[in-house]
DNA sequence: GCAAAAGTGTTCCAGATACACCCATGT
DNA sequence: ACATGGGTGTATCTGGAACACTTTTGC
């Protein structure tokens, strides 16, 4: 039943890795799972796994993530493709990567079949990392950071619905530093990504925000 | 002596493909190579091939495209990575992809065994093309694009030494429009990534130039 | 002396930044 | 009544865009 796949040419093996972010507890976070079996046994990995044969690429990863964090339906962009020949002890492996955004009321984690656990993680606590995946976490962030300056990527943290002062929290938290109200609010309404849905929400001994909703939820557009 | 190389699970095959830029005939141009063998024997496709089993990704895109075309030391940025299920008809076929940037004064090349000719075409002159590398080539394209904006890349098509006048026209080319003299030499200027090397060139009847060097010929620069 | 590209500063405009007060609610 | 975040407009600054003439050479 073993090695019934023979090619005239060695062939790599193809996975997956996906560098999940969310904002929770005011802070940028990261999804790792913590591998159950060798290699790296019990140390934190990025969600991921091997390529079927007849599967596309991203396909593949939005399938590993849900297997292994019943996370799906998120904004999911291919960052880089890792090969270097020594970077995983088994055999020959190319890692395509992928990052995802995820809004941050998302709770519905599971741990599964190849994952002992997941767990969101701050970037500034991550623990040790398998593999190479330190540096595909580095260059998701890297990546992130650029993308906030010229497209509305940050509108993907957001839940459906949502006020100005919570969208305002999250580039704050993503920019690590403090906004002025009136540009924030007039730079965001500028974009014409958002609108009213006619609500208010109280939250607190204060006057009720506005409730807004994206025009295209799935859409990430270029500005400037 | 045939399929000696067997594994538990089927194994995708992994290439690299290289879109090759320059500026050649007052014009942006792509080096396509005609293929020998099948598939699609004789049409035109990107340089690239197979990755051996213990190369890196980068040296496999360099070394196809050295014993494709004679063209070495060139800049050089992944691109993408794209693994259809069916885009190649022999088998799975993953290709990590690149584009490169090569000085206008390049002439080294020279067709190889794995492809009858290599030659360069303006974009609006393509022929028909293998596999789906039209849409790897508009992709690289786009990129090209956008990262004129925000970098130094377009001194990669600079020679080793050149005027302002120059480097504006490879601007003129690349933006496909006219630019101004003064605005253009301020902000080149103030970029501080040339240098002058204290010669003049004249070329026809007209005043001599200024020559200029990068002071960092390999580095590209995010700007803004 | 004429044609052709090299070289050089200033004005103007638009978009970003800085900044302070009233409003609606819960306790 | 007071504490808390929601909501709003204007003056200033700064970086990009527009713009014309003199210089040096080959013929």
């Amino acid at each position: 039943m073993a090695h019934h796949h023979c090619y005239q040419y060695p062939h790599p093996a193809v996975t997956t890795d996906v560098a999940v972010f969310t904002i929770r507890d005011q802070q940028l976070k990261l999804l790792l799972v913590q591998r159950a079996g060798e290699p790296y046994q019990g140390m934190w990995a990025l969600p991921g796994g091997f390529l079927d044969i007849d599967e596309d690429l991203e396909a593949c990863a939005k399938r590993e993530l849900e297997e292994e964090t019943g996370i799906r339906g998120v904004y999911l962009e291919q960052l880089y493709t890792f090969g270097a020949p020594n970077r995983d002890p088994r055999e020959r492996i190319i890692s395509v990567t992928y990052y995802a955004l995820v809004p941050s009321d998302c709770l519905q984690l599971k741990a599964a079949s190849d994952a002992a656990d997941a767990q969101w993680f701050a970037l500034d606590q991550m623990p040790a990392l398998a593999f190479d995946h330190q540096q595909i976490i580095a260059l998701a962030h890297d990546r992130l950071a650029a993308k906030l300056d010229y497209s509305t990527i940050a509108f993907q943290f957001m839940p459906e619905t949502f006020t100005l002062g919570e969208l305002q929290t999250v580039y704050e938290i993503l920019l690590n530093e403090p906004l002025d109200k009136r540009n924030f609010r007039k730079k965001i309404l500028a974009l014409k990504q958002i609108e009213e849905i006619g609500e208010l929400r109280r939250t607190g001994n204060h006057r009720p925000a506005r409730v807004y909703q994206l025009k295209n939820p799935e859409r990430v557009d270029i500005i400037k």
